[in-house]
DNA sequence: CATGATTACTTGAATGTTCAACTAATAAGC
DNA sequence: GCTTATTAGTTGAACATTCAAGTAATCATG
């Protein structure tokens, strides 16, 4: 432990909005998780990874662009993708010009998997969160998260990260 | 699945705030438990266990309250306890007056490991969060999370949780 | 006060995540 | 071009979490 002149603690409104913030993202997580293990077997991650493929031209990732994509690290992509693809939602195809490199992409079932998978997992979204917040709210979310961001990823290119890309669950619309 | 007459999705707004808050969460997530995990040998969810008990009277908490405060379910936190204990982190008093009722309780050297951990911690989470935040926005984060927090867990007492507590991190002030 | 229901917690198996070590292929330096 | 370094991805072991099933004590009821 380095030692520090001073240490920094959290004042009250603080601690009040980051207890606030832990509780509603672990009770919203949970939700989300569930929902999407009950209904379509698979957990939130194992969907991002669908969805992220889907809205890839040929719905298709190099497999570590896919780990940033999905803020994920390679080796837990890695064992993700073995998974998946034993359920034949996804498949790897070689790279023919360099031989290290796979690509991850969706396959037609899993397609119809996330098809068949995101109204649901939307419906939990929205009835747990944006139907609670103005428009002002989604607006300052935004802006908090953001600025979140700039601090733990400070490489991220905004724009790449941050703007509407036809998100997550939003890919698989009909 | 149920059929529904018409499908919810998101907008623009709501997608661009869904997605930087997924991002932002999940390398802030990153970031507190890596930290906590080199630093103090333990991941986020074991330090607020800690944290809570220190809060408790007498450092101590019937198991299945324990659980309900760290939004976790009983048998995740059975598993912890036991890991922790192993540790001597914790220690189990069993109820007198109910047989069936356990209470976990912080030990001195539990104390001692989470006084040491909390001021890495509190500088991760302030210098990547709320150092990058103004007092309106931490303002707004506490009302975003309240927003959602009655969407995903109706029967809770805002004031119990959601009121600054002396919370988390800022327990093991010394 | 005996039986059935409920509550409190534990356990084990299956799954997911991390970390460090590994293989294989390409790039860089000399 | 040969060696070394770097990059891409995989693997296995350790750990964490979930889910369902199990144990034990207390409560509720008739």
């Amino acid at each position: 432990m380095a030692p520090h002149t001073e240490t920094r603690w959290l004042n009250d409104n603080e601690q009040r909005a980051w207890r606030a913030y832990l509780v509603a993202t672990e009770k919203l997580y949970q939700k989300i998780d569930r929902e999407l293990q009950q209904n379509s077997g698979m957990p939130h991650a194992y969907y991002m990874i669908l969805a992220m493929l889907s809205e890839a031209p040929g719905n298709g990732l190099k497999i570590s662009e896919l780990a940033d994509v999905l803020t994920s690290s390679v080796s837990r992509l890695s064992h993700a993708l073995t998974k998946l693809e034993t359920l034949g939602w996804i498949r790897k195809d070689a790279d023919p010009s360099d031989k290290r490199v796979s690509y991850a992409c969706l396959t037609d079932e899993g397609l119809r998997v996330l098809v068949e998978a995101a109204p649901g997992h939307v419906r939990t979204v929205a009835s747990n969160m944006f139907d609670r917040l103005t428009e002002q709210q989604v607006e300052q979310l935004y802006e908090i998260s953001a600025a979140i961001l700039s601090a733990v990823a400070p490489e991220e290119i905004p724009e790449l990260t941050l703007r509407p890309v036809k998100g997550d669950d939003a890919t698989a619309r009909p």
